[in-house]
RNA sequence: CGGGGUGUGGCGAAGCUUGGUAUCGCGCUUGGUUCGGGACCAAGAGACCUCGGGUUCGAAUCCCGACACUCCGACCA
């Protein structure tokens, strides 16, 4: 019965095809492209422009919090990655070579950046002598190359934007401290300016970076109940220092080894907010980071006055300092509903003669459909209100589903069951034993995502093998 | 990297079995009428059918190969 006109626009149904869905928002509402080679992908400018807001975001962040940025080369030695043992053996398998210079042939092939710490390390090796250096509280934005076998947007890409932040501590606590600090600043990103609720925790020595001693994560639950490990903060203990002899003259004189950290979080952000906060017409974005967070949108703008009017709206919106686009084009009022809402605009704001008539305007919220009459007067209080009470709702609704996802187990039947049946995350004991985690995953279908920081004591024994168990564990299925 | 699917104007598709250089809808351009949930009429523009070989008088169509996208696994942020 739908005409065909409507079809033809119309994305996946999400409770149809998830992943259908997820590709179709991503192409219509204009966020990305593909190039010519695979997993190398275009951020439209729309799609840019969101990643311009996390990284202003995040980078008022940072230099709060006393980080400078540089610029490292985007090319390593390959005699550079290997030192190293863990860190090369993780990435050797994704790395990209350069091996041609001009028409000849490189005496050495140098690796195209997969992440940054040996190159970090190399530096840090030249400069640092003294406690005095120290801490170095280092952040780059870059692109980074992994060849993955298989793409998709956002979420898993060759070449993917980021920051990588890598700081040199003269103590172990210090770098902890820079460690965890920094996962919390992601998390804080997340669930403020996100509204994405997140699990903060620890990841096991199975899931953890290469190289790492102890890996942070944000998880975070996407609205199919598959988990996005959405930010990560590394302790590396004085590895990497011993590696790559960097040394430095503590304050009793003695010759020590610094202890580093490094974090990151990448455009695949992107994808979570897609996934967390998406619906069958199209994206929503948390208006902290939509690149328009109000339309205004004339109706029978031929009419005397309203084009004049609209126009008016948008610069008093402007004035008080939001991102706002008014829409004057000929198309019709339906179809620049569907549009903005494809688009995932936060606010609609709605004026035609009859409002005009009226003195008012009417404004209609992204994430729930709830219109509201505003008087004219009253706009440059209403629409802020209205705003925040988008990015709460956002919030509210992602963690809503984040608890009521979220189960208990004492058994990896129940864990089979509940990933099988449910999704979502799952609770256990567990003992901490690599074998258990791999039985886990080969009986249940389930990784483990993090380990708490808030722990809770839902038994004795690891459901596995039924020896004792302090620790609790999230499973879940991992995007 | 294994198994499946797909590749035809910008988008979505038909044509392929049974070879004869291409069809439809949307979009685009121009003009007009419209405008509170993807408007309508009229006139236009736009494709060597993903790429490379082969068979043939002749290939979108048959054969071989490559590449890309996609889904399911394994690997990974």
């Amino acid at each position: 019965m739908a005409n065909d006109k409507k079809q033809v626009e119309q994305i996946t149904d999400m409770e149809v095809d998830f992943t259908k869905w997820y590709t179709d928002v991503c192409k219509k509402a204009e966020l990305i492209d593909y190039s010519s080679v695979k997993g190398l992908m275009i951020l439209r400018p729309y799609g840019y422009a969101i990643w311009e807001n996390i990284m202003a975001e995040l980078d008022r962040r940072f230099k709060d919090t006393g980080h400078q940025n540089v610029s490292m080369p985007m090319l390593i030695p390959e005699s550079l990655l290997q030192k190293e043992k863990d860190h090369v053996e993780g990435f050797a398998p994704e790395c990209a070579w350069v091996t041609m210079g001009g028409s000849e042939e490189l005496e050495e092939k140098l690796c195209i950046r997969p992440t940054s710490e040996t190159l970090f390390c190399d530096h840090w090796h030249n400069i640092v002598h003294s406690y005095r250096d120290l801490p170095l509280l280092y952040n780059q934005w870059c692109s980074v190359l992994r060849w993955e076998k298989t793409t998709r947007p956002f979420l898993r890409h060759r070449e993917f934007l980021w920051q990588e932040g890598h700081t040199l501590h003269a103590t172990a606590e210090e770098a902890i401290k820079e460690t965890e600090q920094q996962l919390e600043t992601y998390a804080e990103l997340c669930e403020n300016v996100l509204a994405m609720p997140v699990v903060r925790g620890c990841k096991t020595d199975k899931e953890k970076f290469a190289g790492a001693e102890r890996t942070y994560t944000i998880e975070c639950m996407m609205h199919d109940r598959k988990a996005l490990q959405s930010g990560t903060s590394h302790y590396f203990g004085d590895g990497f220092a011993r590696a790559f002899d960097i040394t430095f003259t503590d304050k009793e004189n003695k010759l020590s080894h610094p202890h580093q950290t490094s974090w990151g979080l990448s455009t695949r952000i992107i994808g979570g907010i897609i996934m967390t906060h998406g619906d069958n017409s199209g994206l929503v974005l948390p208006p902290k980071i939509a690149p328009i967070q109000v339309v205004v949108l004339p109706i029978a703008q031929h009419k005397p006055g309203v084009t004049e009017k609209a126009e008016e709206l948008v610069s008093r919106l402007k004035a008080l300092g939001l991102r706002v686009s008014g829409d004057f084009t000929d198309n019709s009022p339906g179809w620049k509903f569907a549009e903005y809402e494809m688009k995932g605009v936060p606010l609609r704001v709605e004026i035609g003669p009859k409002d005009i008539e009226a003195g008012h305007c009417v404004c209609v919220r992204r994430d729930n459909g709830e219109k509201t009459v505003v008087s004219l007067d009253e706009l440059e209080i209403k629409v802020p209100e209205l705003l925040s009470a988008v990015q709460r709702g956002l919030f509210d609704k992602a963690k809503a589903n984040l608890d009521e996802h979220t189960y208990s187990a004492t058994s990896v039947e129940e864990v089979k069951n509940i990933v099988e049946t449910k999704g979502g995350f799952v609770k256990t004991m567990w003992c901490g034993g690599l074998d258990c985690e791999l039985a886990m995953k080969e009986r249940a279908g389930a990784t483990s995502r993090c380990i708490p920081f808030a722990q809770e004591h839902l038994g004795d024994v690891c459901p596995v093998c039924g020896k004792p168990a302090e620790k609790m564990v999230i499973w879940g299925v991992a995007y």
